[in-house]
DNA sequence: GCCGTTTTCGGCCCGACTGTTTTCAGTCG
């Protein structure tokens, strides 16, 4: 069981045990415990069967116990039973925009409607508008919200950050274009470059806030847009993406940009730890208790500095420890763009790229790297697009010929012959040793049968990570985001494998892949394993991708000695 | 349910908004 998958269940049982009235702070136990879960590399599985599970923040012994029936059940007996007691359309009750488990409780007891639709028809005849505290808009907003979950019962998807990033760029333009606005910033998860985001958060200061929201309400990509007021507007764009605009004074910019850059889970621990020392912090400002006084601070940086903290970084507000390496002095220098020297995968018009070698060399030495790896397809790929072994041969050639006419003209600037080569259901390689053996660097990538199980993928991955002539593993898990989940991998063992045998990983940076994420990409590099950043570029243009890769590596606490292509080439 | 330099019980982050009410509970981020 993945810990995606244990995380949902514990969520699931918190909301059951909203509905059934527990104390808030009990559901807050498994809300926490599960993000926690979420976000951590290790298997918990394997944790809560070697016993150390407890040693996760948040985990005690009653949680312990509750995700080894979990593991070894596959469900947990107190879910069970509540699930008994309240009918699932409760579940899916909770889920309708601004109707909490308290409100969904009185429904099902006081109306008798157990399901989306007996809601709907009580709703529709009245009845709920005759309940105390609730009215006609609650009313209409029940109808309008199980309509819409009825026609898309997943709720909204959340989007990829090369979707909303641009959209999210222009809109900060246009609230910076007008004359009120004195600062105006990207905040939450977008700011954090995290893969996906819900929606997007804007922030901005101004002496006429209400003048600034009904400008960017009439902003070109806005499709839709609430009230404007003088704290700010909600819109949505013409591509279905929401957007909060958050508007204040200027004192107060640096207060605002913490707040809501998040993430929560940081925000709650900075919180949680202040209040031990007597401070309130928010984004109005940081209430001392001991003078009264609230102090607004311009910059994030004084925010931090106020609270003990050396600045962290949107990237790394996570939870994940970065406010004790904060306050000890011990946060990593993080990688940046101007630190990669060179890019590790790419393809041409020999397999599935759009442009031709001479083309991608070209669009490397523009963004000032100094070598770029040509790494098509190979023998087995398929679609029309495969490289024969002869075909390779003749292009470790042209690779050399290309490095020959360079070094006349003085260029700082090589290209490398590489592969993508397919890893076999059995770990096998698709090309003869001594044709892998003649190029300069070969990268293996899983390509097809995704559907096997975790204990054969493993074995199949870590085959071709042993393999001596395999440099470093494409793409490791496979997942697309939004798209295809990740294959069933061991990724400890392929990790301590990879270790051993001195193999890299890629953080391919694919905005669609991001592949090693964040958690196993810190992972691999707490164990040892050297790091490349390639962008798997299939136009010149998407070399570019590259800042992708370099968000997920700084989300995974990098700096630029873990990551190899930060150096000149090295083989 | 978790946790500990306010330790084994009594706390647990903060504020805005909404809809319903005349002071607030519930929901949300």
């Amino acid at each position: 069981m993945t810990n995606p998958q244990i995380a949902a269940a514990l969520e699931e049982l918190a909301v059951l045990y909203q509905l059934d009235g527990a104390d808030r702070y009990r559901v807050l136990a498994y809300v926490n415990s599960a993000r926690t879960i979420r976000s951590e590399g290790s298997s918990v599985e394997e944790m809560a069967k070697n016993g150390t599970v407890t040693s996760l923040p948040g985990v005690g012994k009653t949680l312990e116990e509750k995700i080894i029936a979990l593991v070894e059940t596959g469900e947990i007996p107190a879910a069970a039973k509540l699930k008994e007691k309240l009918p699932a359309g409760l579940i899916e009750m909770n889920r309708i925009p601004g109707l909490g488990p308290k409100t969904v409780r009185r429904l099902h007891d006081e109306l008798d409607v157990s399901t989306l639709d007996e809601l709907k028809a009580a709703a529709e005849a009245h009845e709920v508008s005759a309940m105390k505290g609730l009215g006609p808009k609650q009313e209409a907003n029940i109808v309008e919200g199980i309509e819409r979950l009825q026609a898309e019962p997943e709720g909204p998807e959340r989007k990829r950050l090369d979707e909303i990033l641009p959209i999210a760029e222009e809109l900060v333009e246009i609230l910076r274009e007008h004359a009120s606005c004195e600062e105006a910033e990207i905040a939450g998860s977008v700011r954090r470059l995290t893969d996906t985001c819900k929606d997007v958060d804007l922030i901005a200061t101004s002496e006429s806030p209400k003048e600034l929201a009904t400008h960017i309400a009439g902003g070109k990509p806005v499709a839709s847009a609430g009230k404007p007021s003088e704290t700010g507007v909600r819109l949505e764009t013409h591509t279905g993406v929401g957007v909060d605009v958050r508007i204040v004074e200027p004192d107060a910019f640096g207060n605002l940009l913490q707040h809501f850059t998040g993430s929560a889970a940081h925000n709650e621990r900075l919180r949680a730890i202040a209040v031990k020392e007597g401070l309130h912090v928010s984004e109005n400002g940081v209430l001392d208790d001991k003078t009264g006084k609230t102090d607004l601070f311009k910059t994030e940086k004084e925010v931090y500095k106020r609270l003990g903290y050396d600045y962290i970084e949107p990237e790394l507000r996570e939870q994940r420890g970065e406010l004790e390496a904060a306050r000890d002095g011990k946060l990593p220098k993080l990688i940046s763009r101007q630190d990669i020297k060179g890019d590790l995968h790419c393809h041409t018009t020999l397999s599935d790229g759009h442009d031709t070698l001479e083309e991608m060399a070209e669009a490397a030495q523009e963004l000032g790297y100094e070598y770029l790896a040509i790494t098509d397809h190979s023998a087995s790929h398929g679609f029309g697009d495969h490289v024969t072994p002869d075909r390779l041969w003749q292009r470790i050639e042209e690779v050399s010929r290309y490095n020959e006419g360079n070094a006349k003209s003085k260029k700082n600037f090589r290209l490398l012959a590489g592969s993508e080569v397919n890893i076999g259901t059995k770990g096998e390689l698709d090309y003869e040793d001594d044709l892998l053996d003649a190029l300069d660097w070969v990268i293996a990538s899983i390509h097809t049968s995704f559907s096997k199980d975790e204990k054969k993928m493993t074995s199949r991955m870590i085959a071709a990570i042993e393999n001596p002539l395999v440099d470093c593993i494409g793409h490791p898990t496979g997942r697309l985001l939004n798209k295809r989940d990740p294959y069933p991998l061991n990724i400890g063992e392929a990790i301590s494998a990879a270790f051993e045998s001195g193999t890299l990983f890629e953080i391919n940076s694919n905005p669609q892949r991001r592949d090693l994420n964040d958690i196993h990409a810190r992972m691999a590099a707490d164990a040892g394993v050297g790091i490349v950043i390639n962008t798997d570029a299939h136009r010149a243009e998407t070399l570019s991708y590259i800042n992708y890769g370099i968000a997920t590596a700084r989300r995974a606490w990098l700096g630029p000695d873990q990551v190899l292509n930060t150096g000149e080439w090295w083989k």
